[in-house]
DNA sequence: TGCAAAATGTCATTTGGCTGACATTTGAAG
DNA sequence: CTTCAAATGTCAGCCAAATGACATTTTGCA
């Protein structure tokens, strides 16, 4: 995706907004770009955006005091996300990082606020997606805990595609393994032969920094 | 807490209802007792009604197919859940279980739905509620990830109080080693010497199927 | 009081992922 | 075309937690 135009398009909060509602929101919201490996928002920073992604792949992420790297969530284009802490009012908990090269979307918080207090459809919509981003953080624990690493591996590439959070239609993703390990809780090694094996299940085709989905629905329900 | 009328006393939600809405929510509100070890509500059941704790403990679980278990909370008196599937109109996705003999209210999805269509400050609330859950899960695939068993139990006991979702007053906390471990992600074995640890650390002081926080800050900030 | 079930404390063994290391492949930039 | 950094594929050894087993303690109840 290329244009701011196109992902307000996409998104579906923005359809059953009225003209004059759409208008402001177009009007506001600032496009900036970021470098593969650069960062967004910074942990500590104030709230002051809801953000959304226009082209590129961004993660939410934390870094131990050990060092160790822990990703919670892998936004594609088309995806929306901070409205937890704009809500809150609270500084940013996690980091956003670049994971490609990126067009980003911000839309301040006054804005935020505006659309949250005068239109009833968005009020919605951000129930909405506060309840689905819920379900997948349950769906990280079960999945943590229950599974083994290729299936943790298959919910991972699967919830990277989830059609609520994320309205895309491309089948690909370009992600590293590394990068995988990060957001599936196991090691780069381990991921490797993960994706072996669902390459080998016919799931997915794995590719020099590239990763196709071939079988959404028996990623979704592989293993254990 | 022994009955209704305290809990609904204690519920943030209540403060700001008007006298209209609170006298139609109380009424409409059914009171069960369930017995330690029985079960509330099943996976795949109809997502009837909005749930709330008055006395004892219950626990969001999942069972795999291979017998391990899951806990993803565990909730205490004074506390409220179920709101996601209801508001999805979906079936539930997890089993609840009373971990002791338990009181448990019960508001029909009508009165929850009139409540959403008709109570700004409910709505208000069920967006902080939303939020502040997800910040727990989020705040356990962190601590699953990065932390060691001890700091994981220290953050799992911690989390048994958090004052926004469970707005109670008691120090103490009737729980066995096993169900600490399922809510924790630990073997039982390894939860035995996490608290002798933590109870060594002067945090906590742990007695027959009973744990009673010294400090409920330390605790929030152990590790690693 | 005495009994049974639940919960706890502790150990030896097993197990599976992580770590660190290294060679190889690939893509991009000059 | 050449060069280089990033990404991938693979291996051996380490290590911490799970498992299974068992004795002991505690509580609720007959």
């Amino acid at each position: 995706m290329r244009l701011l135009e196109d992902m307000l398009a996409l998104s579906p909060w923005t359809r059953e907004l009225s003209a004059e509602h759409l208008g402001r929101v177009r009007a506001a919201i600032i496009v900036r770009e970021f470098e593969a490996g650069s960062t967004v928002c910074r942990k500590g920073d104030p709230a002051s955006a809801w953000v959304g992604v226009i082209d590129g792949l961004v993660k939410i992420h934390s870094l131990s005091p050990s060092g160790k790297s822990v990703t919670f969530a892998g936004i594609p284009a088309g995806g929306w996300f901070g409205e937890g802490s704009v809500l809150k009012g609270e500084p940013l908990k996690y980091d956003i990082m670049a994971l490609r090269d990126s067009r980003i979307a911000l839309m301040p918080e006054a804005t935020f606020r505006w659309l949250l207090d005068t239109s009833i459809p968005f009020n919605r919509f951000l129930l909405k997606q506060l309840n689905e981003r819920l379900g997948q953080f349950i769906g990280m624990v079960e999945h943590d805990r229950l599974l083994e690493p290729d299936a943790r591996v298959a919910r991972t590439l699967a919830a990277l595609f989830n059609p609520h959070l994320y309205p895309v239609t491309e089948a690909h993703i370009q992600i590293s393994q590394e990068e995988l390990g990060y957001l599936a809780g196991a090691s780069r090694q381990r991921v490797n032969r993960a994706l072996q094996v669902l390459a080998g299940a016919g799931l997915i085709k794995v590719d020099y920094g590239l990763v196709t989905v071939l079988d959404l629905n028996g990623l979704q329900r592989y293993g254990p």
